[in-house]
DNA sequence: ATGCACCTGTGACATTGATCACTAATATGA
DNA sequence: TCATATTAGTGATCAATGTCACAGGTGCAT
């Protein structure tokens, strides 16, 4: 298990096994079950997560209780609040288990204190989160330039698996169509 | 105007005279006139560009031609092609003024150099990185929740001086709607 | 001052996607 | 195993937005 972590972590910054020791003694690990709400909108958002095995959505609930999907996080995956976290407030998003998960916990302060004590952590961090922009950028970039068939290729193409894992329901919300829209789109 | 970047960065780490005067010596300053491409799709992207005065459009064309605005970069803020900037590959996305532009322009290497040997740099670049992933998360939600409609009165609110600075076919193409239906909006 | 490019608004119509209603199939839990 | 909830497909209709066409206004360059 901390194995996964350690080459997660080593694809971008090699780490001797005195350092790695250090890191990991900053994480703690959670399982959760199917169906279970890791956290939800409204509570404060302690930790940062690293996905081991499982699969997560964080989604956000509008005022008409629509539900809005604004990433899946998948094995190798971080996921939170981010916002929350960093800022020390309360989500407004939840974060929601598609099967049963194992992840890895940071806390912010956990999270600081590796960047400062642990250069190697925080250049991890930037790359990290460099990527996450980027991903960001795209999906944007998708949203305003393609209608719902296209996206849901792109989709198919980039994450075949996903197909598999998650209901149409929960694609079509992440796609940002009704799930009737995407229904006709195969048919 | 570099006490205008240095403010900029102190905003979030304290540099003293000889840490700054060391920083400055990696960028370099650039003037664009009204209009000018900084560079344009297929072009290799050398620098990551920080505004001192001016406004920019960050933007894709597709390929029925139609142009896309990702981001508007206005005073203090970061823009490049992110993702050809830091793969070093060719840009998929244009970089154009809006106003006549000052910047600093940041090289790949000389970003890498400040990150390893100015570690205070390094935090710098983690949280404005972190920053500007919370924000295209917030434009996700923002696109995926509400209509075109909703999303002008956002844009309004976040940004009033933009309503001032650029034309409504730009504001369209930001908000991922026609200029004729953002023209009906307030009719 | 003249001409031209660009911006803006608006009507008519087409298209996409949302919503509501119903049915069937499948999965889940007691 | 049975009851119930969840999921998926589909028709009918409606609402939002796109597309095309045109006209008036504004500002810039020669």
């Amino acid at each position: 298990m901390q194995e996964k972590l350690r080459s997660h972590i080593e694809k971008i910054v090699r780490l001797n096994d005195e350092e790695f020791e250090l890191v990991l003694s900053h994480f703690s690990i959670a399982e959760f079950r199917k169906n279970q709400f890791i956290f939800k909108e409204g509570e404060k958002v302690k930790q940062a997560y690293y996905v081991v095995s499982g699969l997560l959505k964080l989604l956000y609930t509008d005022s008409s209780a629509n539900q809005h999907i604004i990433s899946f996080a998948m094995e190798d995956w971080w996921e939170s609040d981010f916002y929350a976290y960093f800022t020390q407030t309360k989500a407004t998003m939840s974060l929601h288990c598609l099967e049963k998960t194992t992840v890895y916990c940071l806390s912010l302060d956990s999270y600081q204190h590796l960047c400062t004590h642990v250069p190697k952590m925080e250049s991890f961090f930037l790359q990290k989160s460099n990527l996450g922009f980027i991903g960001s950028q795209q999906r944007i970039l998708s949203l305003l330039t393609t209608n719902a068939k296209e996206r849901y290729e792109q989709l198919l193409e980039r994450y075949p698996s996903l197909l598999q894992r998650v209901s149409k329901t929960q694609l079509a919300s992440y796609l940002g169509v009704s799930r009737e829209t995407l229904s006709r789109l195969y048919s």
